[in-house]
DNA sequence: TACTCATGAGCAA
DNA sequence: TGCTCCTGAGTAG
């Protein structure tokens, strides 16, 4: 489930099996395999998560970029048995002598992105990224900078809350369920929101994505956070149109927006 | 087993 | 706006 809580678990895995280590890289479908001799055998020294971007930064000042998009998946390992095709796998990281059944690799099928770039455009690609929820100092400019955005444009705030660089690392399910939860219109330009409604989009934004990093899923009902409920129970109104709203009892509306399911309630949204 | 759909985003037109 | 990248979960039969 690639929204940024997703990565973010990603790079706290590579952090606590890999940081500090010398990494083997390599690219068995062999699409990575000029990229990858670039950072092989180098130390990983951190694992970065911006939004929906990973980035592992390595001793010889390379960075590996990884961007799942909507296929993209990590598989990790602690036994040398691999499962699926191996000419799928586009990226491997592994250690070479782990002790015994240690987390010692990573095999990274089907992402948008996987290349190596330079600090130079490693700073490109955080120019363009808006702030993100979970990685920010939620008092200070990074709030800041998402209410001005928001506030400052005439686009529908269901298209901000898409846009990576108004915020980073919320996708359509957390678009969704945050606008529910602050019983906001989706079509609503952002200009017409009160500085205080936009904020508290985004100290929901943290509190939901912080459970995601927790939990591993994307929970957006208070009384089940806890719980690990089945999929079809974990949201307000993503996946639920024509279904009855949990708190007004209207039915769940499904409309295309920018080419992608926005799932609203017309009662509690009006 | 075959088919559909998806949590994303860059690009051409 | 539509196409593309191209994995895998879920579902229909």
């Amino acid at each position: 489930m690639p929204e940024g809580h997703t990565v973010h678990r990603t790079a706290n895995q590579f952090n606590e099996y890999f940081g500090g280590r010398l990494l083997r890289v390599d690219s068995p479908q062999g699409r990575f395999s000029a990229a990858a001799r670039l950072v092989d055998q180098q130390v990983l020294r951190t694992a970065v998560a911006v939004g929906k971007q990973l980035f592992l930064h390595f001793e010889n000042d390379l960075t590996v970029r990884i961007h799942l998009g909507i296929y993209g998946k990590w598989r990790w390992y602690s036994e040398f048995t691999p499962s699926g095709a191996v000419e799928q796998v586009r990226a491997r990281f592994f250690l070479e002598h782990p002790a015994p059944s240690q987390v010692f690799l990573a095999d990274l099928r089907g992402p948008t992105v996987c290349d190596v770039i330079d600090q130079h455009e490693v700073e490109a690609v955080l120019a363009r990224l808006g702030p993100d929820p979970l990685n920010a100092d939620y008092q200070g400019a990074e709030l800041d900078r998402f209410v001005r955005r928001v506030t400052q444009s005439k686009t529908a705030i269901g298209q901000l809350l898409m846009d990576q660089s108004v915020i980073a690392g919320v996708g359509n399910v957390y678009r969704a369920e945050l606008l529910f939860r602050a019983g906001l219109n989706p079509f609503v330009p952002g200009s017409k929101l009160a500085a205080t409604q936009v904020q508290k989009i985004w100290e929901d934004a943290v509190v939901l994505m912080e459970i995601g990093v927790k939990t591993g899923v994307m929970i957006t009902r208070e009384e089940l956070f806890d719980a690990d409920p089945p999929k079809l129970e974990r949201h307000f109104v993503y996946k639920r149109e024509g279904q009855r709203c949990r708190v007004c009892g209207a039915d769940i509306a499904l409309e295309l927006m920018q080419a992608r399911k926005l799932y609203w309630c017309p009662g509690c949204q009006a």
